[in-house]
DNA sequence: AAAAAAT
C-alpha cells in the first residue's frame, strides 16, 4: 500500500533459509549441570529467519544501522525504564526488538505492523515503547493495549507493570470485565484490556480517550479477522484521537488480514517474515496416529506421566470436550486443570495463575489460550483435536502455530504431539504440515519406550534450560 | 467453534 519499495532483507547476513526442518542431529545427553535457565536476551534466540524491513518513508534507507538496536543502553530511554528491562533479565535485544524497537520509538512516532515468531519477546518490544512514551505527570490512560482473551490482558499487563516497576508513580491497570469496578473511572497511564470491554467503559466513560497517544493490537490478525472482535477493535479505535500510533504484533498474518491491517495502521513500518519462517527450530512436532476416535483418551492416559514431568496444555476443540476430558482424567486419578471461556473471571483468574506457579501442572483448555500465554515451564503441547476452522473441517495452520508456540518459549526446546485419528484430521495435519513447509514426525507406538526415552530428553534438557543455539534436539534417527 | 460485553 504505502510502500512498493522491493523488500530488502535486514541487516544481518543472509542465511539460507531454514527449509529442513528435518535435522537429523541427536537429543545430546541434557547436561544438567545446573547452567540454569536462559535468560530473555536475544543471544538465545537466533532463529535464522530473515525480517522482511518495509519503510514508510520511502527515502529511509532499512540497511541503516539506526534502524538496529544492538543494545538496550544505546536507545534514547529513561535510567529507570532501561533499569526495569535489565531486572526482567534481558541484555540483548532479540531479533524483534533489534529491529523494531528504533522504528517504534522515532519521533514522530510511526504506526508499526511486525511479524516475529511465538517466544521472541514482541510483548516486551511494544511494552518498552509505550513506557519511553508515558508521561508520568499526567494521570490519565496514554496507551492502550488489546488482546483476544482475559488471561493474555492480564498477562501483558504484568509484562508493562514489571518492566516499568522503577517509574515512580507508574499506573496500570486491566480493562477486563469486573464486577467489583463497575462504573469506576480507569485513571491509570496505561490500560491492558480486552475489545468488547474497552468499547463499553469508552461509551459509559469510565475511560477518557483524550491522553490516549498509543493504541496497540496484540495478536492483531485475529483481533481484525475475527467476527466480533474485528468490529469492536475497529469501534474502539474510532473512539480515539485520529493521529495516534497504532501498532500491530502478531506471529501471524495470513494473506486475507493484511489490506485490512493496512487500512487500520496506515503509513506503518512493516516487518514481515515468510510464512516457511514460522516455525520454531526448537519445537519438536510430533503426531501419533489413533486408530479410532475411542482410543483417543485411552492414547492421551499413556502420556499423563510425561505431562507432569513439567507443564502441558492439551487443546481440544470446544468447552464440552475440555470439560468432559477434566472429568474422565479425574476418575482415573489424575490431576488436571482446566480453563475455558464458560468458567467465570475469578476461576478463570485462579486457574491460569495456579497453572503460572507450576501448582497445577496438565492444564486443559480451548483455543481461548492459544494465542500469548507466557508459561515458560510448558514443555509439551498436545493438540488432542487439530485446530480447524469454523467449519469443522477445514485445518487452520495459524491456531495451530500459535498452540505450538506455548512451548519452546525464548529459545527453550519443547514438544508438540498432535493427535490424529481419521482420514479428516490426517488431511487437515497433512494441510497444515505442507503450509509451513514442516515435517512432523511420527510416533512409533510400538516402540513405546523408545517414545517416552525420547520425549524425555526433550523434557529434561528443557527443564536444564537448554536452548535450541545450545542444543539441536532430534527424534528421528 | 471460541472468543469477545455489564449488549
Amino acid at each position: 500500500m504505502s510502500s512498493s519499495e522491493t523488500p530488502v532483507e535486514g541487516a544481518v547476513p543472509a542465511e539460507t533459509a531454514p527449509t529442513k526442518i528435518v535435522a537429523a542431529a541427536e537429543v545430546g545427553d541434557a547436561q544438567l549441570d545446573g547452567s540454569g535457565p536462559p535468560g530473555n536476551g536475544g543471544e538465545l534466540l537466533e532463529t535464522e529467519a530473515n525480517v522482511e524491513v518495509k519503510l514508510a518513508d520511502l527515502q529511509a534507507d532499512p540497511n541503516n544501522p539506526l534502524f538496529s538496536a544492538k543494545s538496550f543502553e544505546e536507545l534514547k530511554i529513561s535510567p529507570e525504564l532501561l533499569k526495569g528491562i535489565h531486572q526482567m533479565n534481558f541484555r540483548t535485544p532479540s531479533k524483534i526488538q533489534e529491529k523494531a524497537l528504533p522504528l517504534l520509538l522515532l519521533d514522530p512516532p510511526n504506526n508499526m505492523i511486525a511479524q516475529s515468531q511465538s517466544g521472541t519477546g514482541k510483548t516486551a518490544a511494544f511494552s518498552l515503547n509505550i513506557l519511553s512514551r508515558v508521561d508520568l505527570n499526567v494521570v490519565a490512560p496514554q496507551a492502550l493495549v488489546l488482546a483476544p482473551s482475559r488471561e493474555l490482558a492480564r498477562q501483558i499487563l504484568g509484562v508493562i507493570a514489571h518492566m516499568g516497576q522503577f517509574m515512580t508513580g507508574l499506573k496500570t491497570m486491566a480493562a477486563i470485565p469486573d464486577p467489583t469496578r463497575r462504573g469506576q473511572r480507569y485513571d491509570a497511564h496505561v490500560l491492558v484490556g480486552t475489545p468488547g470491554t474497552v468499547m463499553d467503559m469508552l461509551r459509559r466513560r469510565m475511560i477518557s480517550p483524550k491522553d490516549i497517544r498509543i493504541l496497540v493490537l496484540d495478536e492483531a490478525d485475529n483481533m481484525l479477522d475475527q467476527q466480533g472482535l474485528g468490529e469492536q477493535c475497529t469501534k474502539v479505535k474510532s473512539m480515539l484521537n485520529k493521529d495516534i500510533q497504532t501498532v500491530l504484533f502478531s506471529a501471524t498474518f495470513p494473506p486475507n488480514v493484511i489490506e485490512y491491517a493496512n487500512m487500520f495502521a496506515p503509513k506503518a513500518n512493516v516487518l514481515t517474515l515468510a510464512h516457511e519462517e514460522l516455525t520454531i527450530e526448537g519445537i519438536k512436532q510430533l503426531y501419533i496416529d489413533i486408530d479410532r476416535d475411542n482410543d483417543k483418551f485411552a492414547t492421551l492416559l499413556k502420556f499423563y506421566g510425561l505431562m507432569t514431568q513439567a507443564s502441558s496444555i492439551i487443546f481440544v476443540r470446544t468447552r464440552r470436550t475440555a470439560e468432559e476430558l477434566q472429568q474422565r482424567m479425574i476418575q482415573e486419578g489424575h490431576k488436571v486443570a482446566q480453563l475455558s471461556g464458560a468458567l467465570e473471571g475469578p476461576d478463570r483468574d485462579r486457574i491460569i495463575d495456579l497453572f503460572r506457579s507450576g501448582e497445577a501442572k496438565v492444564l486443559i483448555t480451548t483455543n481461548v489460550l492459544a494465542r500469548g500465554i507466557d508459561v515458560q515451564s510448558v514443555t509439551m503441547v498436545i493438540n488432542y483435536d487439530v485446530p480447524t476452522m469454523a467449519d469443522g473441517r477445514t485445518a487452520d495452520p495459524e491456531t495451530y502455530l500459535h498452540r505450538i508456540g506455548r512451548t519452546g518459549r525464548f529459545g527453550r526446546v519443547g514438544v508438540a504431539l498432535t493427535f490424529v485419528h481419521d482420514k479428516a484430521s490426517w488431511t487437515q495435519l497433512n494441510a497444515i504440515a505442507s503450509y509451513f513447509k514442516t515435517d512432523l514426525h511420527p510416533i512409533d507406538t510400538n516402540d513405546w519406550d523408545a517414545v517416552e526415552d525420547m520425549i524425555q530428553k526433550i523434557i529434561r534438557s528443557s527443564r536444564a534450560g537448554k536452548s535450541t543455539k545450545e542444543m539441536t534436539a532430534e527424534i528421528t534417527g
